[in-house]
DNA sequence: TCCCCTTTGGTACTGAGTACCATAAGGGAC
DNA sequence: GTCCCTTATGGTACTCAGTACCAAAGGGGA
């Protein structure tokens, strides 16, 4: 990969910066009584510059979810099983699968922390936590059909393992270390290894 | 239950008519083309009024979805196990469950396959109807937490059964009819009789 | 150094959602 | 029927998210 050039810097610099203000903002105030017109003065950049980086006011809560989504696709896809997977074969790849998401969304243990704080103040922001999750899912799905699952099969298991995933994290609560033996646990409870 | 005053058949009359003035010009030219003013108008009631009786505009979408989600509360405290059910045991009455919420939706087969054709083109919708799957599922848990089931059944068998919802309508399609079989036989994948 | 092309941010607009208020219209007491 | 009280109504005016458009600034390559 080459470096990045000048202009890729400075972007990549603003949407940080961007990012940094609205969590920043966020936490002050919270979120409803932060506008967008808030962050980006904060941020230095104009009204228009935050909706060229994120789509709506809400993408900045998940500002790097969407690099996740492809690395977690990424990391699936190399699970090769060398032959079409049964319902139960499926979930065994997704338990593996889901276990990975949980490392990843609590990378950063503090962020993950606000962020839960936010989408649980904020139901808009809850729908939009769990569009991404139906992505996700949705993603896994088509995933499962390219390695010859059934059509009901790819359907199913990636919700089932969600399932786990919600039932794992409400157990949690917003304990960034106790999301990953409890998402197991329910994996467990349902017999999937 | 006293019969409805006056005031109260007035009311319900110019909800139903909102509804069917939304829906008509939902159809006519697509969720998005189409503002409040404008549902407001065909209805022949002001603006603030369409607000005071939808909180939103996607509301408008699932009017009668509340009440749904009552009654299925209601059917499902009303299986009442004699002791604290395990996951097998909840799974087991929240599929009976599930599959009364099938006949629910698609009473009104029409009306069903419009509102799938909304949700489908606008991901807002989704979010919508994807929260209150979400709310139903945390109110099924909660009966479940009342009939003494432990705290991570609670959590867990409720969103199971949601993601066999989930899994045979996907596998459906629009067809209202499919709907309740295939949720079925995700069921039985699972092993949930 | 010069030119091109992308990014930027400002202006102006639409439409959702909210606050407030004057008015109309049930519903009950008499 | 009349009067009064309470509640629903709808109009006005506002904030803010999101979009379209455009002129200017500043990389990046020649």
């Amino acid at each position: 990969m080459s470096r990045p050039s000048l202009r890729e810097r400075k972007q990549q610099r603003a949407r940080d910066e961007i990012v940094e203000a609205a969590y920043a903002l966020f936490a002050e105030r919270g979120y409803a009584a932060v506008t967008v017109a808030d962050i980006a003065e904060r941020a230095e950049v104009g009204r228009t510059t935050f909706f060229r980086y994120f789509g709506d006011k809400q993408e900045v809560v998940f500002a790097n979810e969407q690099d996740w989504l492809d690395d977690i696709g990424r990391r699936h896809r190399e699970l090769r099983p060398d032959r079409p997977p049964s319902l139960a074969e499926a979930l065994s790849l997704l338990r593996a699968t889901t276990e990975a998401v949980c490392e990843q969304v609590t990378r950063d243990p503090r962020r993950y922390a606000e962020r839960e704080r936010l989408i649980a103040g904020n139901p808009e922001l809850g729908d939009r936590a769990a569009r991404k999750q139906r992505r996700l899912a949705e993603s896994l799905s088509e995933i499962l059909r390219e390695q010859g699952a059934s059509a009901e099969t790819a359907a199913l298991a990636p919700r089932v393992a969600l399932a786990c995933y919600i039932a794992g994290r409400e157990v949690a609560g917003a304990d960034p270390a106790a999301l990953r033996p409890n998402v197991a646990a329910a994996f467990d409870a349902l017999g999937i290894r």
